[in-house]
DNA sequence: TACCAGGTAAAAA
DNA sequence: TTTTTACATGGT
């Protein structure tokens, strides 16, 4: 089956920041998407491809096909988001340089919130290898591959076996502890649908989530466009390399930001993405333009 | 070798 | 009430 996105629309584009990712676990790699997602009728290896302009997914369940739409976010008119801001040169620049970008999320709520824990305060890059133990520790395996693991599954893990991950002793209690709310009745996935001040209320009640971790679970796993991360230190760098010329503050960010309203997740995607983690990509991608002409 | 890194809760002041 | 500290570990 396949999915015919909205224009503009770049899979290679969006789907780059897995292009080093686990093989076992959620990658993307010889113009293929791949990742154990959930569905109601259990694990399904997911595959998704571009041809010619569509998406083509190895499956015709429609609650498949929904997730890959809502995870590609493909009914969106990103056209909106780039009128929006073209009083802002920095992101007008973006949003032409990096044209059919959507933010990828994840397939679960869950699985943001977990991220977000792992990822407070350390290095990316050591907290995806962090991510990468405990998902192939817990998660289920399946034909090859590794699912995200179950609130169920985590709860029941001991504070030494996520320790063993890297954790601290903090991080494994933290996630223990979501994990045991989510078993307790928190209906994660439905804070999708209440405003953004309810779900930070909501999630910030949980022990080891402040405001960065609710508004970065926003963001990556609820399409909560309009939240920002301005705690984060990858975006106050990002900001401040184009706005100020040194690390901006969260407020800075935030002040800033208030031009992009209703579009500051996407904004700040942007930002991320030319700043850390595709630089070499837009150059690449420039530079084949230029050689093409 | 230190020091830093997409923070947070708990202790100390 | 506000400020400081501990936490884990891989890069640089």
């Amino acid at each position: 089956m396949s999915i015919i996105p909205k224009q503009p629309f770049s899979f290679d584009l969006t789907c780059n920041i897995f292009s080093k990712g686990d093989p076992q676990i959620e990658v993307y790699e010889n113009g293929e998407y791949r990742k154990v997602i959930r569905t109601s009728q259990g694990l399904f290896l997911l595959k998704v491809r571009e041809e010619k302009g569509e998406l083509v997914i190895n499956s015709d369940d429609p609650e498949v096909l929904e997730k890959v739409r809502y995870i590609f976010d493909t009914k969106r008119d990103l056209q909106e988001f780039y009128s929006a801001v073209t009083e802002d040169k920095v992101l007008t620049n973006l949003t032409s340089q990096l044209n059919g970008l959507r933010t990828p999320a994840t397939a679960s709520v869950f699985e943001a919130l977990i991220y977000a824990i792992v990822e407070q305060q350390i290095a990316l890059k050591v907290a995806v290898i962090m991510e990468k133990r405990i998902i192939r520790k817990f998660g289920e395996e399946f034909e090859g591959h590794y699912a995200i693991p179950t609130p169920e599954r985590l709860a029941t893990a001991s504070i030494l076996e996520l320790r063993e991950c890297g954790l601290s002793t903090r991080k494994a209690e933290y996630i223990k502890g979501i994990s045991q709310a989510v078993i307790d009745g928190l209906d994660l996935e439905a804070l999708k649908d209440k405003p953004d001040e309810e779900v930070i209320e909501t999630l910030i009640k949980l022990r080891g989530v402040g405001l960065w971790t609710a508004e970065y679970c926003m963001v990556r796993g609820m399409r909560k466009l309009d939240a920002i991360p301005a705690d984060d230190l990858g975006l106050r760098s990002a900001i401040g390399k184009f706005y100020f010329g040194r690390r901006a503050s969260a407020e800075e960010c935030r002040k800033i930001a208030e031009n992009w309203k209703g579009w500051r997740g996407y904004a700040s995607w942007y930002l991320l993405k030319e700043y850390a983690l595709s630089i070499g990509y837009v150059k690449e991608l420039n530079q084949k333009r230029l050689e093409r002409l």
